[in-house]
DNA sequence: AATATCATGTTTGTATACAAAAAAGATTGC
DNA sequence: GCAATCTTTTTTGTATACAAACATGATATT
């Protein structure tokens, strides 16, 4: 039969064609966004663009478009006539948003309660305990890394695309905030007793228990970064 | 010596000029989503940018910038190197939605009865009232304006921007199948009985009672939306 | 010297030009 | 006549060029 394989390497010559192939522009949002989930763009930078696209070996055109982009999901802000700056970290706004997170949280635990197969349930358990294991390690990287995870899978069981898009969207200004927040011995062991709790009552599916517990843990969350931001505002006005 | 007037009418030919005058580009972002939301631009349709921004008075600059930014929004889909679509009236994406409307709305609810104070709530009461008065008139149009006004100032009084620009976000694909949405005298009066209980609820500041009236009539606008969905997909199959 | 005005430079916003990819159409081989 | 390949055309993606707006620094006048 014919079939003279059509689209083998059609585009032997592209540059970058050895690791994003076929992802274009995307990965200019993504990487803006990483530089300012990371800290590494801090909060109220101005985006100068000549700079950030030569930065990131690309032309103004597509920066532009992925700081729109970006501008929707709330990391940068726009000012007209006068370009875009990283979104300041405002204790305010970060009452507002883990409120949010609350909501999108207990719902995805709710969800996951029904919708979770014991597959799903049984990974979770292994990343709590890999979590657990840096824990007592005191690697608070690695920790962050499974505790993020745990998160991420709870909300996935939860089957809803939308729910997590939601999800991320907001959870990135959490994560900004992260690598301030300083957190003592105390803290942590609390934080990984509460993830003990919402491990049991996922195993016993109890959505009821699992929201109010999801929705604490953010509190308390929300406590830590808001004393890291108030200790950081301090320092900023006493420079 | 001095000046010869530099910039005296630079720009005498601009049309926009006139009207707008300092909005730029989010102008575009603005036509666009409208666009989008009333069905003008159906979904799934291709947005071919020299056309478009033909049609929007622009340039296709600005316009892939907004195109951008709706696509954080999801109400465009990007396609490599196919330019983008507007985003399909799915309805497995609907009932995702609508599940996420449902609890921001139930939190919303919450949050309004603790802090809405009592010149809002009259504010709602009068909206209410005129929502009333085109429900006995039978104009579905203004009874729909009035509807969406009481929903996001109860949305105001949660005092909560965050979540309020969440909700815009996802109540914009909603908006989208409202037009299709063939309401009959039934349904409409169980909507009107709902939005009574809701005022009540919320006159008397009872949160629990607020939320599960939220979440309720959310779910019976699903069910509308659900049923027009489905319809649709019938005679476009049939077609 | 202080302030206001002007001049310069930098940065953003928009339009256009060019290159690569996809789609559509024509041509050739079977 | 059909199908596959090659060509042409359209469309997207990126870079650059130009114009308006903003910021900054200098000059002049009181």
């Amino acid at each position: 039969m014919p079939d003279v394989m059509p689209d083998t390497l059609p585009n032997p010559s592209n540059v970058t064609s050895l690791i994003d192939r076929r992802l274009l522009h995307e990965t200019v949002i993504d990487q803006l966004r990483d530089l300012i989930v990371q800290g590494e763009l801090a909060p109220e930078t101005k985006l100068n663009e000549r700079v950030l696209a030569e930065r990131l070996g690309t032309s103004r055109t597509p920066l532009r478009e992925a700081i729109k982009f970006l501008a929707s999901e709330g990391l940068v802000e726009l000012l007209p006539n006068r370009g875009a700056v990283v979104a300041p970290l405002k204790p305010e706004k970060m009452k507002e948003v883990f409120v949010v997170l609350g909501a999108l949280e207990a719902l995805a635990g709710e969800l996951a309660c029904r919708n979770a197969n014991e597959d799903d349930i049984a990974d979770i358990r292994a990343l709590h305990f890999h979590m657990l294991a840096h824990h007592a390690r005191g690697e608070l990287a690695q920790y962050f890394k499974y505790n993020q995870q745990i998160h991420s899978r709870i909300m996935d069981c939860a089957g809803n695309a939308t729910l997590t898009a939601s999800y991320r969207s907001l959870n990135a200004h959490v994560k900004r905030a992260r690598y301030l927040a300083n957190l003592s011995r105390e803290r942590w062991d609390k934080a990984v007793h509460e993830h003990g709790e919402i491990l049991d009552a996922l195993t016993h599916r109890d959505g009821v228990r699992l929201q109010a517990l999801l929705r604490d843990h953010l509190a308390n969350k929300l406590v830590l970064v808001m004393e890291a931001l108030n200790k950081n505002n301090k320092a900023e006005i006493a420079r």
